[in-house]
This record gives structure tokens, sequence and C-alpha cells, in this order.
DNA sequence: TTGTATCCATGTATATTTCATAAATTCGCT
DNA sequence: AGCGAATTTATGAAATATACATGGATACAA
């Protein structure tokens, strides 16, 4: 199920969110602050941060940046609360790396529908009909991959690659940032150990889904329009 | 180079709009209604959208619907432009396959901000660096270089060396300050490797653009604008 | 056992460098 | 200026180095 962490400093904020989330059937946890919420965040890992950003202490645009510093926590979704006037955060929030914003006072009906079309981009939610053109559905909650309705599983450390790289189609990852996102920076494996998974990804997931740029790195071949 | 449609029927939005994406290096069209927008879109191929809600004939969520029907524009990004108060059609613009939407009144950096936040998710548009000039496009995020719309993929010391020439148009690069910014300081090669390097680069870019100042070094070449 | 992860040895493609020679430019001299 | 010599860069081809793909081996755990 998907997780949805709430954190913000104003009790009837979380009361409210934490009360529509459940009723739409997410796992919904609240914090009161940047701290505490770093501190749950680390426990329950969840697929989406709703993040308000003026609160005391720690405000926002430094929990996201955090968050996007915390090894598995790269692909979390981020989703600021801002006042209505903070346009400076608006734009400090996106470049920190959020995925999205919502602005007070929140309409629980239009959070809702943001959350949702974020999850779909990720492709953590089932969308109801999907293109039979080869392309790739992505399922971190299951770690699944469907590829023309067709699901297969995946290996962790595969999965995890094949996340990474698909993640932004296009951009090459250069080998070394790959092995940090992937097998995390005091793990030392060798260099051969990344050609090894992507081959077996690409025997997986077929051929033409994952190119070499030698000397740099890896990437997932963009979308031909 | 990313283009963008902006559909909308009041002409001073159009306007507006146009001049901020084009002074942000985005190619820009315009069209007054959804008929005209739809004419537009099986031409031009837009990578995004900018799709006003209420116009008179066919309506933004429509026209939304047109295009995720469209093959090859399944994938072009749609972000809606909305009145403050239209929360219905906000949900509704979501649902119809919406990326994202940005209420009027429309503050441009936000929209900027939010135009880039949606390229990269796609993985479309990298802000690093590039060189402002119209014919190469450095894009070190992909590891490519773009002339005239035909990407092209260097090796990695090419690439270097091109980087660093290009990223200051006009500026003479000399030889051993080519060596150190390229190859380090502790690798020893021979002089001749940089003319060598230079004619591969002349070979797939073209001649004019990197010059040779004898006895110094060499410099990208300035553009005439 | 089966599945997963890593490593190793080898082959192969390609990137990089070197080298010999030609062409271009600069310099020194009258 | 003109002319040849010296210096510097361009060019073609070949040699070397490097990085990756691949098949298979090993280790370990469920």
């Amino acid at each position: 199920m998907v997780s949805v962490l709430v954190i913000d400093d104003e009790e009837d904020i979380r009361d409210i969110l934490i009360y529509n989330l459940k009723k739409e059937g997410f796992n919904a946890y609240a914090a009161e602050n940047g701290e505490k919420g770093m501190e749950l965040l680390k426990s329950v890992h969840p697929d989406l941060v709703l993040l308000d950003v003026m609160m005391p202490g720690m405000d926002g645009i430094e929990v996201c940046e955090a968050i996007r510093n915390l090894p598995g926590l790269e692909r979390t979704l981020i989703c600021f609360l801002t006042a209505r006037s903070e346009d400076y955060s608006q734009i400090a929030g996106l470049d920190a790396g959020a995925d999205d914003y919502v602005s007070k006072p929140i309409k629980p009906k239009v959070l809702i529908s943001r959350i949702k079309a974020m999850l779909r981009r990720k492709g953590m939610v089932e969308p109801e009909e999907k293109s039979a053109d080869g392309r790739l559905v992505i399922n971190r909650d299951k770690y699944l991959v469907e590829r023309n309705g067709e699901v297969m599983h995946l290996p962790r450390k595969e999965f995890e690659l094949l996340a990474l790289l698909a993640s932004r189609p296009g951009h090459v990852f250069e080998r070394d940032v790959i092995l940090e996102k992937v097998w995390g920076t005091d793990i030392v494996v060798g260099d051969r150990t990344i050609d090894v998974h992507v081959r077996k990804l690409r025997e997986k997931i077929g051929e033409g889904m994952i190119k070499t740029i030698k000397g740099i790195g890896y990437k997932f071949v963009e979308q031909l329009s």
C-alpha cells in the first residue's frame, strides 16, 4: 500500500490531511516538525512526503534536501505545502528537488488528485490502461516490472538499477554514481559487477532499453516520439 | 530544442508567455483556440502544451483528451492554465491526463520553474551547461552534443575538450591549459594528441567551429548574433 | 535445491595516443 | 618586400591502451 508522511506544524492541517488520506486508502503518518519527520522517514520509508515549507526549526526546504541525501530515499516523492504568496519558496522548493507543490488553503479533493497524478507519473499505482508500445512500468511497491502487460519479477539489485536508470530516461548515469545509488558508499564491489547486472537486465527487459556510454556509464533510452 | 505550444484565447496571455518562453530558450508557438491548437499540434509535435481550460469552442479538457488520443503524442506534456477558482477544472484536468496545472494570474518565473520541473521529470532537459549559442548545444547530462536538432555522441576526451572550448566562446585556451583541464596534471601525453582530438572534433561538429591560434592554442568561435 | 550476487578470464570493439610526413605559418635575413 | 629556414599544426595510418560484453565459476542464503 502506498504510504504518505505529513510534516506540518499545524495540528489542524495534519488531522485533516491524515483523515482524507486514510479515507482514500493510503497509509498515513504525521510529524509536527522537520526533526521528527526525519526520524519517521528513516523508519517508515514513505512513498510520498507532504512537506510544509514554513516551520519552526528545520524548514521544508532543508528537510527536502536532507531527504534527497538520505540513501534509499532519493526517489521518495516530495510535495510542498506552501502559503499562497510564497513564490520564492515555490521556486526554491522545486529546485531543491521537490516533485510538486500545493498552495494553501488546501482543498482535500485537489490535493488527492495531485497526489494520484504524482504517483501515476512514478508508476506507483496501476494505470487503468497501458499502451502496448513496449514501455516499462516500474512498480516500486511490489518490485515488479511490467512490459506490454507481462509482469516480471526482478531481484533487488537489478530492480534498483533499473529503477534508477529509468527514473531519468536519457540521462547518463556515471558508473560511480550508479555504485553510490544502488550499492551505497560503504560497499565495495568490483567494476565488472555493474556490467553483469546490466547484462541480466538486458536479457530480461530487452536489448534496446539500456545503452552503454563508453567511458562514462549507462543510460535508459529516451522515448522516440 | 524543447518546443512549447500555448493555446489560449487571450492575446495578452499568449504574447507574454511566448515572450518569456523564447527568452528562456524554448521554441514557442501559439494558437488562439482549441481547433487551431490541434492543427498546430499535428505539425509541430511540441514537447509541452500550455492549455487554457476556459476557451470558446473546444475547451482545454477536450483538447487534452484529444491530444492523449493522437498517435505519437501520448507522451506530450500538458499543463493547464486555470483561473483561480476553477477547482473542478483542476481535478478534471488532471484526470484527463494533464501533467500539471498553473493558476492564473500567471507569474512567469513560477511558470518557467514549473515547466522545467516537468521537463526534468521526463528527462527532457537539463538546465546545466549549454553554450547559449544557437548552433551547438552541449548537454553534459546526457553526454550529447546537438547541432541543428541532430544529436551526436562524442567519446569522453573529445566531449571534455569541446565542453571546455565551448564554455567560453572566443576565449583562446592555451595548449597547456587544455592539457591540464582535459587530461589532468599527472597525465603526460605528447603535444600532437591535442591536434588529433581537435581534428576529430572538427570532423564531427563541422570545420568552422574550432579555430587554431598558432603558437598559442585553440578557441571556439564566437557567435555573430 | 534454487535464486541472487559477485568475481574472474577472455574476447572484442573502440578510444586514445603515437608517429611519420605534409602543409601552413612565422621568423630572420637581406 | 621577398625568400628560405625554422617552427608549429594538420593529416593519415598504425600502434597501444582501455572499457565493456560475455561465459562461466564461486559464495551464500532462502
